[in-house]
DNA sequence: CTACCTCTCTACAGGACGTAGTACTACCCC
DNA sequence: GGGGTAGTACTACGTCCTGTAGAGAGGTAG
């Protein structure tokens, strides 16, 4: 997998907020900041299509497009991802653990027990 | 922080394997699959100090070069850097957890459960 | 002095990304 | 049915990052 940009992100940031596919005008009008043309959002949606973020369907003559996973399996192979770039797994993993603060160390702990129990 | 290239990453993993700071020459002889000038060596290495991956020390003339961060540091940074994308953190942590292999998930429910105690 | 090593500086090509114009087609309203 | 509108595909261009390396300068060792 690669990384985003930062268009490239706040687009799959909002496709992942709606749970509903979108024209790439109805992405455009959301993207309010910045003042794009609306070729630009095309481009950048192609390109998440193309690289496999995206999913598209016919809408009459448009695209409408939708995530093709969500966010937090993207996150989650993001960091499987920075795990595999070490020889010893469970140094980092062990140095992660340290690193996530608290509430969210239970979440894991919580997560990881209920994983055994099953 | 900024991911790195091929190259870069080669390169850190000979200085993360070594637990000396080596030159540019020995890092140079310590790629051997590719047939790299010395300068390009020189030129990475010099891109990775600037970017904070590298310390690098004098020693006569030339520099001597040592990871600035654990592999392992820098893999958890990695990591949490990824998880910083998402908004539901919870999620992706369950995800996450449901990801990682059986071992591993022993090794991280080690690593928090002994956190839990001190 | 001469060959050599190492450094710093500069360069260039290729790819990714942000950004957008152009040209063409289909549709709707008057 | 003619013009505006929306949508598409294709092309383009500047910038930044990375891989790759040459040129030139200044020590160092015979």
């Amino acid at each position: 997998m690669k990384g985003l940009g930062e268009l490239e992100r706040s687009i799959m940031d909002i496709l992942w907020a709606e749970n509903t596919p979108l024209t790439a005008r109805e992405v455009g009008r959301l993207i309010e900041d910045r003042d794009l043309a609306p070729t630009t959002v095309m481009t950048v949606l192609d390109r998440l299509a193309r690289k496999g973020f995206l999913t598209r369907t016919r809408d009459g003559r448009a695209w409408r497009y939708q995530p093709a996973a969500s966010r937090d399996a993207y996150v989650a192979e993001l960091m499987l991802e920075a795990l595999d770039l070490t020889g010893d797994r469970d140094a980092a993993l062990t140095r992660f653990a340290r690193a996530v603060s608290g509430s969210e160390a239970e979440i894991l702990l919580k997560a990881l027990t209920e994983l055994e129990e099953e």
